[in-house]
DNA sequence: GTCTATAAACGGATAGAC
DNA sequence: GTCTATCCGTTTATAGAC
């Protein structure tokens, strides 16, 4: 395992098959044919599929703090908040593609305590950004009080991530 | 394929590890286990895991809508509201199981058009009866006045069902 | 680092006896 | 309706040449 442009291709790769289609509904094959590798090759850069999940939470999760040090840099509470929304609009507009740890949240129970660990976090890093814009937006008079802004901040995550699931699947968003 | 009590009990396992574990991640060999026939007797009733997801949906879907009739007796849509919401509640406590039609949603990328509408009828109907409940409610003077309560209706129902893919995820809701 | 070749286990599925 | 036995493609993973 190493970081080389090849691994990163790879968990590029992997990181949409997760989200497309969900942890054990891809294989190495997969991965081989959309990277141009053959699958021996990338058990050199990750031995085993869990170390790829590992691997792969783990780039995103910085990826995504990443962006929302950027989010924050926005004037208001509000642009904020539109900013972070938007990402996951676009991310859905790339083939349905839904937050990855949403994608691995969904087949949890079949994951080692190590990557549910990773998932979790990854989960509740959302949270508290979120209250922490909320709280500011309330501060700054751009949002109405709340009684719980770490409630609303997870009403509004759920609303996110169950939105993405449901969108895919009904038929008023998407009609034949 | 028929509705004998063992199809039956086949249908209950396939739906208790779709939503725990997937539709991806369980085998006709974790379904022998727990219902304590071989896996070819299994095939018997489902000659594929297609038809045994069909046959899980279809049976699901109908003692949904026998749920949701029952619901509609309540004397007020507020109850009507909280005994949907407390179906959710009372089927996550069961092991974590998520919604049916969120769990395959969620692989549904993977799955044939054939399963998809079906599932896309599965998700339509929640939204529909929620709708409808929110526009009594409002009519009783129970529920303030909404502007667009069929909007409302697939918050609630996103909300719904991206609580119960975090909760399974987050350490807030179950901490180690 | 990537390849060919291959092992070992697992997956869905079928044939045929009882 | 259930069983044993088996087929065959796929999957994860490894060994060893280049």
């Amino acid at each position: 395992m190493n970081n080389g442009s090849t691994a990163l291709k790879i968990m590029e790769v992997a990181s949409e098959l997760i989200q497309t289609h969900g942890f054990h509904a891809f294989s190495y094959r997969d991965l081989s044919d959309r990277v141009g590798i053959k699958t021996s090759s990338i058990h050199y850069h990750f031995p085993t599929k869990l170390d790829l999940a590992k691997a792969v939470i783990h780039h995103y999760h910085q990826a995504f703090l990443d962006k929302l040090d950027e989010f924050s840099k926005e004037e208001t509470a509000k642009k904020m908040l539109q900013a972070y929304t938007d990402l996951f609009a676009e991310t859905f507009r790339q083939g349905k593609r839904i937050c990855l740890c949403v994608s691995l949240a969904s087949d949890l129970n079949g994951l080692p305590e190590e990557i549910r660990n990773e998932i979790s976090i990854f989960v509740d890093a959302h949270e508290i950004w979120l209250a922490s814009v909320l709280k500011q937006g309330i501060d700054e008079g751009g949002f109405r009080k709340l009684e719980n802004p770490r409630q609303a901040a997870r009403n509004i995550f759920y609303a996110m991530e169950g939105a993405m699931l449901v969108a895919r699947a009904s038929s008023v968003f998407f009609p034949n």
